[in-house]
DNA sequence: ATTCTGACGTGGG
DNA sequence: CCCCACGCCAGAA
């Protein structure tokens, strides 16, 4: 059994995002026990940049604003994917993001 | 080894 | 809510 590193961890997390649900980079840092290094994660996501079967575009700060978009391809395919999942957003920000965070310490 | 950066978070004003 | 500054730690040059 080889050690989990930090990318796997949050790759670990990412991927038990629920359809149609998003969560911050501080809630999963957090549920790591990074809390704090919550920049640590966002960063793991590039890292992953769609290698990994990792669903970035739920993962959004935790102000629900999609700061990572410019990572992705195009310049609006972050948004494009949530909305194909049923989130509504309105620029870079998330409608009812409160409703449909998801949070790994709690629900999972 | 040092230096800088970074998909963030929190606190103070 | 906004703006400003600091802290966090892992990786690249």
């Amino acid at each position: 059994m080889k050690e989990e590193g930090f990318f796997e961890k949050v790759y670990h997390i990412a991927r038990q995002i629920p359809y149609g649900r998003v969560t911050s980079y501080g809630a999963i840092a957090k549920h790591l026990g990074a809390s704090g290094s919550a920049r640590m994660v966002g960063w793991a996501m590039n890292a992953s940049g769609g290698k990994e079967d990792v669903p970035a575009h739920r993962v959004v700060n935790r102000k629900g604003l999609l700061t990572g978009k410019h990572h992705f391809e195009g310049t609006n395919l972050m948004q494009q994917l949530l909305e194909s999942e049923g989130i509504s957003v309105r620029g870079n920000q998330i409608q009812n993001f409160e409703q449909l965070f998801w949070d790994p310490a709690k629900e999972l």
